[in-house]
DNA sequence: TGTTGATGACTGACTGGTCATTTAGTAAAT
DNA sequence: ATTTACTAAATGACCAGTCAGTCATCAACA
């Protein structure tokens, strides 16, 4: 009974059909909404509305909220990681050069951007999703320490790092990084952090203690 | 119609006044529930059940769900780090002999303890919540980077440590604390993290890195 | 080039269930 | 007998997920 009489007299038609961007376009307005609500307090109608889209469609290409969540933390941080590993087995410099360039430069980014969420999502949710951490440690997490742990074995043999603890943990590289992403998330309103002055501390500091004092043998 | 008939004939009576046990009772319920199953995937039902009374009642002692949640946050850290402070006020030894010793054992115990869900759930919750987090930033986060800071700069007027970055951000000390909540939040089930080890690989690193090295001045 | 039928992308009102919170009443304690 | 800690059942808001129907698009035919 007229519904379709006055709304729209000379508009456009009332949607598209664009069956292929859809799903990103869906991913990248969860990832906001998450950011700004978290995924509990994020309603589907949300994301529908900022995606421009009606909920229904939501469900055409996820087929339920959780799909949605993990759509949204594999895609943003795998690419990234993937990148830096492939970039220290290129390096052929220092690893020190390494870790006070590109490596600061790349944790900086991703300590300031949209990322730090993730951190956020993964505590909230995690613990519900075994098989969600599962696919994220075994293609984030190893990939990115194991990377790191190839580039202090290199640095050892070569006599440039004194083995240290770091080689067993290099969680500790990251440690800060984390720190930042929930101090950004938490505190940042109270007392905001500077990231990259804080993270360049921090690599200084291990820098400085892996760094073998000069004059101590095994040099090449 | 008859539920009260058979099962407790000669039971004694079926609840106990406690007025003033109870808030604490069910506090520490909460911080069970919350840390199974986080802040917005635990019932206010659950946590009567645990703490053994009526869903009613918690509404007598805590007006809110979130009100609850503020008792947990508020009960479980803030005495632990005033007692960290106050033990780096007292200590005279060496900085070095505090930060592997009495320091070490504390982040260690805090990190294997039920207080690591405090991360969770400020992650979780505390964006929506700015006088949570201010709170706890006033009484918990200054106090405790507060006395860090004057370990620190004592130990450098003494020449025990050269100035370094960690002294403008004392995070730094505390971001493995931070790391190995996320951890074992997140990855435990996957690969368990061995806490006291991966926080004395990382307390050897700081200290090593502050170290003045012998003979390079300013000693007394 | 214009019409038309089929396809399936898309909409939005609706449902069923879950919970936080309220309230009317019960019984422990004095 | 009165007070009030406490229970249990009711209330109502909220929201993930569904589904019956709409309409943008395009191929095939005129």
């Amino acid at each position: 009974m007229s519904q379709q009489d006055n709304h729209q007299a000379a508009t456009g038609p009332r949607f598209k059909r664009r069956k292929d961007q859809r799903p990103e376009e869906i991913a990248e307005a969860a990832l906001e909404v998450f950011a700004e609500r978290g995924f509990a307090g994020a309603r589907v109608s949300d994301v529908a509305e900022r995606a421009g889209v009606s909920k229904g469609l939501m469900y055409l290409y996820y087929k339920t909220k959780q799909d949605l969540l993990k759509a949204v933390i594999r895609g943003f941080i795998e690419p990234r990681v993937r990148d830096v590993a492939t970039a220290i087995d290129r390096w052929d410099g220092s690893a020190a050069d390494f870790l006070r360039g590109p490596f600061l430069q790349t944790i900086s980014q991703l300590a300031t951007s949209r990322a730090v969420i993730i951190v956020r999502l993964m505590m909230a949710e995690g613990p519900k999703h075994p098989d969600l951490t599962k696919y994220y440690y075994d293609h984030v997490i190893t990939v990115g320490l194991g990377a790191m742990s190839r580039l202090l074995d290199r640095a050892v043999d070569q006599g440039e790092f004194r083995p240290s603890g770091i080689h067993r943990f290099p969680q500790l590289l990251l440690a800060p990084v984390v720190m930042a992403a929930v101090w950004q998330t938490v505190f940042d309103r109270h007392q905001p952090l500077e990231v990259h002055d804080f993270l360049t501390a921090h690599i200084d500091t291990v820098v400085s203690a892996m760094t073998r004092p000069v004059g101590e043998g095994n040099e090449p």
